[in-house]
DNA sequence: CCTTGTGAAGTAATTCACAGCC
DNA sequence: GGCTGTGAATTACTTCACAAGG
């Protein structure tokens, strides 16, 4: 799954990369030289063995007794995350969240900037968003190609994000983050994600007691 | 980890069981009686025998020969789920994420109701969002405790998010769902979800080929 | 027939526990 | 002494393959 050249890096672990980066730029921040595996676990809320484990996977960094070099392994994570460098991005949908979303500090530092925001939606384009102008998604060929867009961001109604989709995968893009609570069909070269709140609240309720009190709860006369 | 009462479901089954309730919301709506574990496969990514294990976890709804009943099972994943009622959530940091989540349609149907959006900032306090009004963070622990609530979202800054929980904690939530990129550090009967948005798009980085063409390509004169 | 439900097999991820190095 | 790196053990998850029921 991952491109040639590299050292096939377990799934589970990929997923925690990112984690372990964020948190290499908070001790690099604070200033601290190096981290322990015990330390870094704490920071990303997983157990040491874990983080060994993981960062063993690409090259062993670290020195016995005192720990990992937090600037170099920084460079290891994002080198290995492909986040040395900058990702453009554009976003399908200029409506509330398509909208947050291209305002949202946060994505700069950690590898992705976003190029651009289309919407299909006249009475949205030419709007001014952050330091962007919101366009008409016909723009979206000649933007791609322009910047050298690799990730499309969906954040459009879930009836029209088979059609943003289709769009973005006509005019090159590889990756997908999709905010549509919709399973999109794409070819194999393609690679989804999805974020769908309600999902993630779900997960949330089944944790939940069920017996939990609920509803509002008038004050008794 | 389940609450007591219910047969133990392993946690990846749990994670699916929303896409499965989302894909069955959409057939019920088309009219469709019944599902095959293969068709509810496709429509949700994933593959019929991950299907039949997952539903097998709950009870025995199927029929051979025919498949699932749509409305049936429905409302046993609903069940499982506990969201065969509405919980009630609130928002705190009404900024444009938290704007965009108040206002976000999809949370209804799929069992959540959003009953209050708070900040700090006085400036935005007041201020109307949809068919809410932001309030105070002072009025937190008076919301929370007069409808009921039990899940918070978190869509502060990262450096406001500890002291958010913080206070969801206190007034005693017991689900968080966070969107700033921190590890939020809470007690043991409170459970996180995070959903970082960099850390979503980091993962799809990784499987990008790292050669691909980025950044503005200039026309050559 | 078709489709479920499930043991058994196979694969992946986690955790343990300790040897080896600083 | 402290901490990494890693085989081995464990646990979890996925997939196969098929018996059994409609």
């Amino acid at each position: 799954m991952a491109p040639s050249g590299r050292a096939s890096i377990p799934e589970a672990t990929v997923a925690r990369l990112p984690l372990y980066h964020r948190c290499l730029l908070d001790l690099r921040d604070e200033g601290r030289p190096t981290v322990s595996s015990e330390q870094l676990a704490d920071l990303a809320g997983v157990n040491a063995a874990k983080v060994r484990k993981d960062l063993s996977h690409f090259g062993s960094y670290g020195t016995r007794g005192v720990g990992y070099d937090v600037a170099h392994l920084l460079v290891e994570i994002a080198s290995a995350l492909n986040v040395d460098r900058d990702w453009p991005c554009v976003i399908v949908g200029a409506g509330n969240l398509g909208s947050a979303l291209a305002t949202f500090a946060g994505f700069t530092n950690r590898g992705f900037t976003v190029v651009g925001v289309l919407d299909v939606d006249p009475a949205k384009v030419g709007r001014p968003l952050g330091s962007l102008t919101v366009r008409h998604q016909d723009d979206l060929a000649e933007l791609v190609a322009r910047e050298g867009v690799a990730i499309g961001i969906v954040a459009v109604p879930p009836v029209a994000a088979q059609e943003a989709a289709d769009r973005l995968v006509e005019v090159g893009i590889t990756s997908i983050l999709n905010f549509a609570p919709t399973v999109l069909d794409v070819p194999d070269h393609v690679q989804v994600r999805d974020v769908d709140l309600a999902v993630e609240l779900q997960i949330l309720a089944f944790h939940e007691d069920p017996s939990r009190r609920v509803g509002p709860t008038r004050t008794a006369g």
